[in-house]
RNA sequence: GUGAGUGUAGCUCAAUUGGUAGAGCGCUUGGUUGUGGUCCAAGUCGUUGGGGGUUCAAGUCCCCUCACUCACCCCA
């Protein structure tokens, strides 16, 4: 036998039945999202490599080690998208969706791509659910976006989801907060791990968020954003807590959370689910006020979220699962000596009165039909044999009842329509 | 990129100190020439991840390699 083909690391397949549930979530997040008035956005999965270095930020792990990066048959160095906040902002920049009245709403549904060691709920193409406020640089719209993923989280029938909510400030308390730290954390070097020591120079905040014991105990000492933060700052931070407490969103401050990508400023947030080992947030995200200007566009804010799907999926509610998992459609089964074409045609017309129908055509034995008919999970089979069709007729058998009756095909479609 | 664990049938797993590769589920067929679930019977299913080595003999021991899993890291 010939060596068979394999997806590729990190990469995985999708499968019915699972990726009915799948679309069922997805659907939950288009309703849930255009009832807060956010319209779709699909962009390339190729893009660019400077969009990423200028976008996500040299320094930051994604773009210095984790890209999918290759140059095409002209030379041009193109990146699988990592994320999609930089390509959402670049589409905003180029169709000049700023001059139709700010704010912009938008979400998106797709892959992304990064090149990591896959394992429990990180895998190397990945789906986001993501929604961008874009024009707004008030809190309560950060608040909004909130309860708008509070929502859609609820929608799916999640409980115990913990929002963890911080700010980093704006430009100029990070640089002064960031001069502290780094004034604090100089002299004591040795207590530092590589990275950290890298990031002293790099990205002295993301040093925040370690797990080292060590290093934890030395910034269980370190001077607090907190107390670096411009009046304007701090206000916002505020705004946006009180107006989640007055919305009954509960939130946890959690003052050493920092996040990965420069272009976040001010509000940043995550959520955790119980249940999934060490990759536990489902999403991320945060304000990015600076990233469009960067990109060439004007100096518009924004902020946004993107949500892990495949965390999301792996962590989904029973109750969800079960509440959307597929009707298996009405089995239709030829029974004695009725020509296949016929019972297409039979099927089609069938179907055009708004049956889901399944064909059993194989050629096997009745029996087998009704084997596979009652394994689908399937409630109804009809059965056009000989006799029914020269009646005009057909026998609709209920599996779970263990009855069967003749009659017309409008009687049989009312009655299931009626009963299922 | 670093560390650890695991690879046996489509799936879940057995196989004693190295000694004939198995079970359940699934799938197909029959018991019912047009009737499912339960039951009974038969059939189907393997280069034991791959390569090399040790041995009379390797699923089992050793080396290499690949894959998967978990953790670090990173982040969603």
């Amino acid at each position: 036998m010939a060596e068979r083909v394999r997806s590729v690391k990190g990469m995985r397949d999708l499968l019915p039945p699972e990726t009915a549930i799948w679309a069922a979530v997805e659907d939950v997040a288009r309703r849930i999202f255009a009832s807060y008035g956010y319209g779709e956005v699909r962009t390339p999965i190729l893009e660019d490599t400077e969009l990423f270095v200028r976008g996500v930020g040299e320094a930051t792990d994604i773009v210095g080690k984790e890209m999918y990066t290759f140059t095409d048959r002209k030379g041009r160095s193109l990146t699988l998208r990592p994320e999609s906040t930089a390509p959402v902002a670049r589409a905003f920049v180029q169709h000049g969706l700023a001059d139709q009245g700010l704010p912009v709403k938008l979400y998106y549904v797709g892959p992304q791509f990064r090149y990591e060691r896959p394992q429990r709920g990180r895998y190397r193409q990945f789906n986001q659910i993501g929604a961008e406020l874009i024009g707004d640089p008030g809190p309560a719209s950060d608040a909004e976006l909130l309860l708008m993923l509070v929502r859609f989280l609820e929608a799916l029938d999640y409980t115990g989801l913990t929002v963890l909510l911080n700010t980093v400030g704006d430009d100029e308390s990070r640089a002064r907060y960031r001069e502290a730290l780094v004034a604090f954390l100089e002299p004591h070097r040795e207590v530092l791990g590589e990275d950290s020591r890298r990031r002293l120079e790099t990205n002295p905040l993301r040093i925040l968020d370690t797990k080292s014991p060590a290093e934890r105990e030395l910034l269980a000492d370190a001077p607090r954003l907190e107390g670096h933060l411009t009046a304007q700052s701090r206000t916002h931070f505020e705004a946006v807590g009180q107006a989640l407490e007055v919305c009954g969103v509960r939130f946890r401050v959690e003052p050493r959370l920092v996040r990965g990508l420069d272009y976040y400023s001010r509000t940043v947030f995550e959520i955790v689910a119980e249940g999934l080992g060490a990759q536990d947030a489902i999403v991320g995200g945060g304000r990015y006020d600076g990233l469009i200007g960067d990109l060439g566009g004007a100096d518009v804010p924004a902020i946004g979220f993107a949500i892990g799907e495949d965390r999301l999926l792996a962590a989904l509610p029973e109750s969800f699962r079960r509440a959307h998992a597929p009707v298996a459609p009405v089995h239709l089964v030829a029974a004695g000596d009725v020509e296949p074409s016929q019972l297409l045609e039979l099927a089609e017309r069938l179907r055009a009165e708004g049956l889901d129908l399944v064909t059993e055509l194989g050629g096997r034995s009745v029996k087998a039909a009704l084997k596979r008919a009652d394994k689908s999970g399937s409630r109804w089979v009809l059965l056009a044999g000989e006799d029914e069709l020269a009646a005009g007729e057909l026998s609709l058998r209920d599996l779970d009842a263990g009855e069967q009756v003749r009659l017309g095909p409008d009687a049989a479609i009312a009655k299931i329509k009626g009963q299922s």
